[in-house]
DNA sequence: ATCAACTTACCTATTGATAGGTAACTTGTC
DNA sequence: GACAAGTTACCTATCAATAGGTAAGTTGAT
């Protein structure tokens, strides 16, 4: 294994544990100390691959627009009507549902006031992606007949996260997927889905 | 002024200002230092007040559960329909997004993993509080004809707190109250309101 | 012999919490 | 109504633990 693989390999590992923390306590809640613990590795060493913990924020962002940024064009490739679409997106949540977390960015959302300035515009990076991908779903589908809403298509999409992200997170401390499962069939008859 | 109002007037300031700390930075991201320079005491002040920071905690919940309480026995005493009553509820979150916070409970919820097991109880006693009086509202609207939704209402209720504790969030940080007004008129009209 | 990828060994600041003390007030007894 | 005893509401000073971060040295592959 060569050095450069190396590195991306701790890296790898610095940004998972790092986003596990993330998802299940949250930003303020994790120091590097618990990921150099469960990484067996030196702080020092942490910092020699993310200078501080804002660049680590930001860095975890990024890496977890992409992974959106994938499952979104995989979504858009496996076709379907926009209904399916909506479905498989709402699909993600319960994915991070079921591994006990709350969503990245949502819990970030929360805290969002304390967060450094560049943690803030690497989120709103997120949530305009996300903005913009439903609203080419549901114009596709206002379009088609095959859901049903009123006003924009801006304010269904605001709408949808913003539902999803607080069924998650209400549904991760009380109820469980039964919830989540429960609130998503509300949001998706709302679409006439 | 006697030394019993004293207590109290300090304890309710100490109160008030943790509450500000917690809706808008979260429970995580102050200290004791923080409600110190903002009254001008010394933080061991604070500890003759309240014992442990898991203590103020507590108080912080009960009381502002007492608050919700209040406010929704109100709404029940002004009268009107289910429908009325349903958007003086919304309308309580709206004014705690016009104060530039997020729910206490909401905010709570998001760190509920790493508060201490005392505070958790005490917030699963809001969100009970919450849905009894919910269930109670969407089952009069529902026997009368004026709500319609599908499902138990206890799920509709788990679904209105979870999407409006999503939308307040999401919209603190990305929209503001145009975006949340946006997200309670898609909830409202998937109650037929 | 260079350089990436670490380590040990620190640093300063802050965390929640405690010890010990004090001034001001209240209460019960005479 | 005087006064000892106790209570309330604070204070200063300090604690051990932890936070994020840094400087300087070590290791091992190329």
């Amino acid at each position: 294994m060569d050095q450069k693989s190396d590195t991306i390999h701790t890296s790898q590992q610095i940004l998972d544990i790092a986003q596990r923390l993330v998802q299940t306590r949250g930003f303020n809640a994790f120091s590097y100390a618990d990921i150099a613990v469960a990484l067996s590795v030196s702080k020092a060493s942490l910092h020699y691959h993310f200078a501080s913990k804002a660049d680590l924020g930001v860095r975890l962002i990024e890496r977890y627009e992409d992974g959106f940024e994938r499952a979104l064009g995989e979504i858009d490739l496996t076709g379907g009507g926009a209904a399916a679409k909506i479905r498989r997106y709402v699909n993600i949540y319960a994915q991070v549902l079921a591994d006990e977390r709350m969503c990245l960015c949502g819990m970030l959302a929360a805290e969002f006031v304390t967060l450094p300035k560049t943690m803030q515009a690497a989120l709103d990076g997120f949530f305009k992606l996300n903005e913009r991908w439903l609203v080419g779903v549901l114009e596709e589908g206002h379009a088609n007949g095959s859901l049903q809403f009123k006003g924009s298509a801006a304010e269904a999409a605001q709408f949808i996260i913003g539902s999803l992200e607080g069924s998650l997170m209400m549904a991760r401390s009380h109820g469980g997927m039964a919830r989540f499962d429960a609130a998503t069939r509300h949001l998706l008859s709302d679409f006439g889905i």
